[in-house]
DNA sequence: GTCTATACCCCGATAGAC
DNA sequence: GTCTATCGGGGTATAGAC
């Protein structure tokens, strides 16, 4: 769903690939596709949140640890041919009138994510509000700098996103000590 | 396939939403859905460009446009009832490797739009470099944060991405002058 | 150019043997 | 719990009358 979407990826073509029958996939998720999808979201939720930590916790400072974070998701994205972008974009993009559900898990995995960059930049010494308002951007700018670089298959995007971020971070924090 | 994605929309609600028969759509899109898929696109971009040649010349200030840029992409998308995302997204997202001719027309939208931001930066007397670079992130932001609003059905992210990317652009002025 | 009918296929979901 | 068969419906696309 990564790839495709949620409508783009059939249940039996998940079946197929996962080496699981059909009924097997229906007794693990009573609620189909659409639970699938909620689970599927999570996952996704779960793994961009370890590496988010992992690379915040590379660096003392937010501005460097937010830029190395977008030049691997460049590095990364080029690798998969362009292929695995954001794992909750694809699968709640086209799905919020059909099914709440899914768009409510995408909007948690966004919140949390805003989560993990707002406590480093507390942790740095940021202003609360300061750090919220720009934890806000962060994400968003992540978020549009990987859909710009997969669409046009370069990784121009995410390096010009992490070189900005840093210096609107850096900007914020001489801003308000 | 603004709302509902490529694989979403079916030629049978289109046809029947459009008050046309089956048989016109593919008397004047022969290429199938692929066709009208790429025209949705660029359709899309023309109106976005439109959008935003209008937002960028209602004031000098470069950085004061892209903020009330940023505000009235918000109002419009509340006003949608968040469902009228960016009109390229949601279309070209998954179909990355099925049909190439859908990302390139995506691809192409996005250029359009950067060159338009370029161009205003330029003639607001930023240096060409900075422009250029500028005019990446503000797409990638503006992009990303409409993501970000539709999904957690709130303006604060575009508000934000208004404010920061303001910031953002003065920095540049004073940096490079 | 416009329309209806239909071919052909795959969808999500379920039933029921084992 | 695992599997196969199948249901009902909708998908894209085309054929051919008008």
């Amino acid at each position: 769903m990564q790839r495709q979407g949620y409508d783009g990826t059939g249940i039996k073509q998940i079946s197929k690939e996962a080496g699981a029958t059909l009924g097997s996939v229906y007794h693990f998720f009573p609620g189909g596709k659409q639970e699938l999808a909620v689970e599927a979201i999570r996952h996704g939720d779960r793994e961009f949140a370890e590496f988010l930590t992992r690379m915040l916790a590379g660096a003392d400072d937010p501005a460097e640890a937010i830029e190395a974070c977008a030049r691997t998701l460049g590095q990364d994205l080029r690798r998969s041919d362009w292929v695995d972008g954001c794992p909750v974009t694809a699968t709640a993009l086209g799905t919020a009138t059909r099914a709440p559900e899914i768009q409510h898990a995408a909007a948690e995995a966004f919140a949390r994510w805003r989560g993990l960059v707002d406590a480093k930049l507390r942790a740095a010494g940021f202003a609360h509000a300061d750090a919220r308002d720009l934890a806000h951007t962060v994400i968003s700018t992540l978020e549009g700098a990987e859909l710009a670089a997969q669409v046009s298959q370069s990784e121009t995007p995410l390096r010009l996103a992490g070189t900005h971020l840093a210096r609107l971070i850096r900007l914020y924090r001489k801003a308000t000590p």
